[in-house]
DNA sequence: CTGTTAGCGCATTCAA
DNA sequence: TTGAATGCGCTAACAG
């Protein structure tokens, strides 16, 4: 079964001595085509190694079957399992994607690369950047007026986007409520990069356990990362510089967790007995960590998946004209406890 | 500046009051057009936010400049590292890309995908699934009949193919050459999946070391891993288990790498006292593992530039109606020396 | 320098 | 059940 894509539709018609619909009328499966032509087309396909040329029925038909979907590097588990998740669903439901990548706000390869997407007649976008800048809202307004449908990864919620994205408040909540359960007190948090929503959203989820357990001064137990193992180390050495008496820490990803340990280790801190710390994650190699790490688990892939479904029912809507009522889907994270949050 | 892509070349030809060919010419800047037409149609383009279907160029031209690109997940660095740079150069040579994920090796899925990237008139296809089976083989090879550009990332060169390939055999030599040059004398190795080219040269590598060296009694030093911390505890493991006099231990990758860490801790072995330690891939991390972890760095980025340097040059040379001499492209890894691996 | 004609490969009318 | 004509949006080849 030779493929070529030199083989026409035309090709086939003569071959099989019909009309070139009726080989369209095969190819697509239509009913209106006898039995026996049928089948008889359909030998010669496969004997010519005829493909169909996908950009020429785009174009003939107004659909491409397209997505464009833009990512923020591919350095983070959470960015990686989400692409997983999108490209494992955008599959299943045929459809296929065109990637860019960003790695960082480069506000004129956004343009460019939202050009291009629209040249290529996508049908829709999923934007999976963490954080989100004016110029890239007033890029996706002109979209949605067009009726390009877009889908938000992990962004905060305004009028009439849909976004789908992980409960970071709850992730952040739940580490720092589990630390709070084993008594720690002195909760201190290393966070991610501000300019990330997501990062925001793990701070204010432990700010509100604290609260909620009448602890204060938290602005002196609290340094901003920017994920790598490295600013873990700095941010822990930061943290005990403003709050000697720090007992724990929430740490807003797994990486920067290795470079708490690091640090730890060589101050002579023993985790979890004079420091517990939580992660965020949970990256296979959590669980291998010395002393193996508790984190809070996401489930990036589910995510990824989510945002293909609902970027297809966007587009049927759409397509059927029909009204769709843009959402917010929440996927909930979960606390995985391991050694370094329980004192022996 | 409102994009529009129901917006078509006629609509501005119809607003310019010239013909559609010439606003043709202006996008594609050629030279032929005065001065005045050509600022004129400019702003009429910006005024109606007209943006080109490349659906439509494409047909009419013959040329997609699009690629496919076949990986194989997105859990291993090598994989993203390659994808990153894939992603870089082909954005900057204009060329986008639809990217395929295959996490095992599902001989009717590649089967499917590869009639996709046909049927959507791919220009070429980057390879980068580790191992490779005769099924996709076959498959290539019609593909190469119809002239449809191929290069492998990470295979074993044969006839007639372009392999860009990280040199990972001289890698698994670095890492054994450096342990011997510690003082190490038995020393294992924990390989990959042998499915995977990469993982057999690696171990070419240090059986080549080993044997400059005079060491024998190999087979006993041997075990497969799967590349997960797991598998490096399992691994370490067993090694001792038929070799209890090991000294040290070349492990394929710095995942596995933390798993021994792991299973050496609980069995009171000192890392690198009782236990010499060479990794492979050198993640990011790896400067943050305790103790810091020696380990060979391989610039996948680089690799995935050069793949599409090279199927650009292949297209082009296709265009031309020359003559391409596949070739292939080695890339050189590096040893990094950390405390792993350096006795005291 | 500019416009006309034709065609890329396919699908959608409408007839027969 | 099948075929002919027409168009999707653009570009190439030719005229003028």
């Amino acid at each position: 079964m030779a493929l070529n894509h030199k083989i026409t539709i035309k090709d086939v018609a003569k071959a099989a001595g019909v009309s070139t619909q009726t080989i369209s009328r095969v190819i697509n499966n239509r009913p209106d085509v006898s039995p026996d032509t049928r089948t008889r087309v359909q030998k010669v396909i496969t004997d010519l190694g005829y493909a169909p040329n996908v950009l020429a029925r785009s174009l003939s038909r107004g659909r491409s079957n397209t997505l464009g979907v833009i990512g923020f590097g591919l350095g983070y588990y959470g960015s990686t399992s989400a692409l997983t998740g999108i490209e494992q669903k955008s599959n299943e439901l045929g459809l296929s994607f065109l990637l860019s990548l960003l790695d960082r706000f480069e506000t004129d390869r956004i343009d460019e690369i939202i050009r291009n997407l629209i040249s290529r007649q996508v049908e829709g976008i999923i934007w999976a950047v963490p954080g989100i800048n004016d110029y890239f809202l007033d890029l996706s307004q002109t979209a949605l007026d067009i009726g390009l449908p877009i889908v938000y990864l992990n962004k905060e919620k305004t009028e009439n986007e849909t976004v789908v994205a992980m409960d970071n408040r709850l992730g952040g909540y739940l580490a720092t409520q589990h630390l709070l359960e084993q008594g720690y007190r002195r909760i201190g948090i290393i966070c991610g990069p501000f300019t990330w929503w997501e990062a925001k959203q793990r701070e204010l989820g432990w700010r509100e356990a604290m609260q909620e357990a009448g602890l204060d001064d938290l602005e002196n137990l609290k340094v901003e990362g920017d994920w790598s193992a490295a600013s873990g180390e700095v941010g822990i050495h930061a943290l005990i510089a403003k709050s000697p008496d720090i007992d724990a820490v929430f740490v807003c990803n797994d990486q920067m967790s290795l470079g708490v340990f690091q640090a730890a280790r060589r101050m002579g801190l023993n985790v979890p007995q004079d420091l517990g710390v939580v992660g965020f994650d949970d990256i296979p190699e959590a669980a291998y960590f010395y002393p193996t790490l508790s984190t809070i688990r996401q489930n990036a892939v589910t995510l990824g998946a989510i945002a293909v479904e609902q970027i297809s029912k966007s587009i049927q809507a759409h397509q059927d004209g029909e009204e769709f009522y843009p959402d917010v889907c929440w996927v909930e994270p979960r606390l995985i406890v391991r050694k370094s949050s329980v004192r022996e």
